[in-house]
DNA sequence: TGTTAGCACTCTATCTCGTTGAGTGCTAAT
DNA sequence: ATTAGCACTCAACGAGATAGAGTGCTAACA
């Protein structure tokens, strides 16, 4: 039995129709709706056909068919017909480029909000790995006699701060003499070169008078490890799910939530995206459709990806995750766009400030 | 009718029993299990009489009683036990300490987050309103040829930060210089203090060769604009609530989570605590029982909120939200642990260093 | 040979209806 | 004033009965 034309037309029709309706759909139903031309006993021969190839399930013997995680596979891999933003979705887009000035977690947690409102699903967004980051600036402001701000700016536009105690009776300018110095020492290396065995070095080569000063340089240790370990989860639309037929069961509402607020599962997944699911030709789009996922909480989504970069190098995940029977093709659609406008909007920020 | 000491007696016991079940509670289970000592008969007609006093509430005829709003109240004001936290309690709160040398806006989160994981109801947190806050520093760090942070530090230890671009071709020195006037010009005044003409009367006063970065003064006119208007909400422990029977409906349960979604909401609620609220001798406890609430989400959940200080000034509400049959006895005393923990470490934490 | 009409069959969803049991209110006895 | 007793009410539950959607199979048809 093999999988022809007009077995895929139905599949199509009958996937299409499901993630509408959210109902099994039925062989009268696609014979008189859908624009096919046969009878419907002819699609009850098709559809048979289709269940036992795995492409369709029956929730129980007298219901419609509903399509399966393999169905919905082949449906995003070769049958699905693509799909453009509308007019109105692109004109809410534009909102989204006025916050280039603001920094750049702003603007990583705005397009979370921009693409769970569009999409109605729940998005979530990562931030960088650092670890090849370099280091563009270090200073040590002090704010009173007896107390200091660690301040480190990264090229990708982090910023990450600490609060450290002086050394009672602290001279000012020597503190600006040490943030200098500290400066000229680390600016240009990436976050990876900066070791424990590095720190000590540095400790060595600054003179001696500065040895009041030098707990100051594990409080940076710390702060670099901090922005190494990093990686930020953003998370928008989580609620939306909750409208959904699929997750009308609080205890898997709360599962699901609960799941999502945790950063570290989160991070997981996103990063564990397979070979079997990206999708050939899209720039990097990557499709997990129900058990596709490991996780228990996803069985019943589906989670689409892509990444977003500063020029060549990849900066983090962008996630959509929804019902398996989630729309497709214009959720790619968006996230494409609200990706490759991040990529714009980060590639200014990043570039022409450089 | 008045309401004896025996009535009194009875309430108490039907709300204690109904705040564990969530089940309506007959007049067989109360001459049974509670120590009253009268038969079911006579429980019967005191009942009636608490119904008639508008105390209790019957879902329907052949149920058992639940308690109003009303009953809840005369609980909260008059009836209840006060209680102490139990050991283990305590020692989870231990934690909380070690981070005293983390930023400001940590501690209050990680107070939410104590807070919800202790009562198994939802936390919600605001930081200060920094109207009356003063300047501690303000610093414009150079990141690279074209770039800056402006950096600001205010009294409470709240930190604010924004990168400006810099005309092409700015000299370092300059910056340093033009930075360390800023601060002698701003450092000290409290944000209300910082108008519009204020800003209008500094330019005016720096001599005209700094005017190429006379707009950067507009960018520190944002940032305190920012750091004035913001509260921050922090919310802890939301999906705890869909555990109980009160939110099995999702519907409801999206409601509830989309409010706590909507910081304006959430602060505006946290502020409008009541005079009758108000449990004397408490320390500013406040308690808003189902309908004492205006908001719709909120009529069947009771929220009790606390002020914390550093000083003797207010610097934010505390606030537990559950479901209006919540255990307030334990409740309020672990919100009172809290909130006094916090007092006392922010007191160390702004004090200390000051 | 592929398509279709027809029909018996299956299974869920829904409704009704009786039953159960918890709880009440009232009355009469203590 | 308290309590035992009893009739009454009502939600919850389960057992049929019914309707209807949908299927699979067979036989007729083009």
């Amino acid at each position: 039995m093999d999988l022809n034309e007009r077995k895929k037309k139905i599949l199509h029709s009958i996937i299409n129709e499901y993630i509408k309706s959210a109902e099994p759909i039925g062989s009268r139903h696609v014979a008189k709706n859908l624009d096919i031309g046969l009878s419907s006993a002819t699609i009850r021969n098709e559809m048979a056909d289709l269940e036992e190839m795995g492409y369709l399930e029956q929730p129980h013997t007298s219901a419609g068919r509903i399509p399966s995680d393999k169905g919905y596979r082949l449906y995003v891999d070769s049958l699905m017909n693509h799909h453009e933003m509308t007019v109105s979705d692109l004109a809410s887009l534009g909102n989204v480029i006025e916050l280039q000035m603001g920094q750049i977690d702003k603007i990583i947690k705005r397009a979370a909000e921009v693409l769970s409102q569009l999409t109605n699903y729940t998005a979530v967004l990562t931030t960088p790995e650092m670890k090849r980051g370099a280091i563009k600036t270090v200073e040590l402001v002090p704010i009173d006699a007896s107390s200091a701000l660690i301040i480190l700016v990264t090229g990708e536009g982090v910023m990450k701060h600490k609060r450290v105690l002086l050394p009672a009776g602290t001279d000012i300018t020597f503190v600006h003499n040490f943030s200098a110095l500290l400066r000229e020492k680390l600016s240009g290396l990436t976050l990876d070169e900066i070791t424990a065995a590095k720190i000590s070095e540095i400790r060595r080569a600054m003179q001696a008078h500065f040895e009041l000063l030098f707990p100051v340089l594990d409080f940076i240790a710390d702060i670099i490890d901090d922005v190494r370990a990093e990686t930020e989860v953003y998370t928008s639309g989580a609620t939306n799910m909750l409208a959904y037929p699929e997750y009308s069961d609080v205890r898997q509402a709360k599962e699901f939530l609960d799941f999502l607020n945790d950063k570290n599962s989160v991070v997981k997944m996103l990063q564990a995206d397979s070979a079997e699911g990206s999708i050939p030709g899209s720039g990097g789009i990557n499709i997990r459709i129900g058990k596709e996922n490991e996780l228990d909480v996803m069985q019943k989504s589906s989670i689409i990806t892509a990444n977003y970069y500063v020029g060549d190098q990849v900066m983090g995940k962008v996630g959509i995750i929804g019902p398996t029977r989630m729309d497709y093709p214009k959720t790619i659609a968006k996230l494409q766009r609200v990706s490759a406008l991040l990529n714009r909007i980060l590639y200014e920020f990043y570039i022409d400030e450089d």
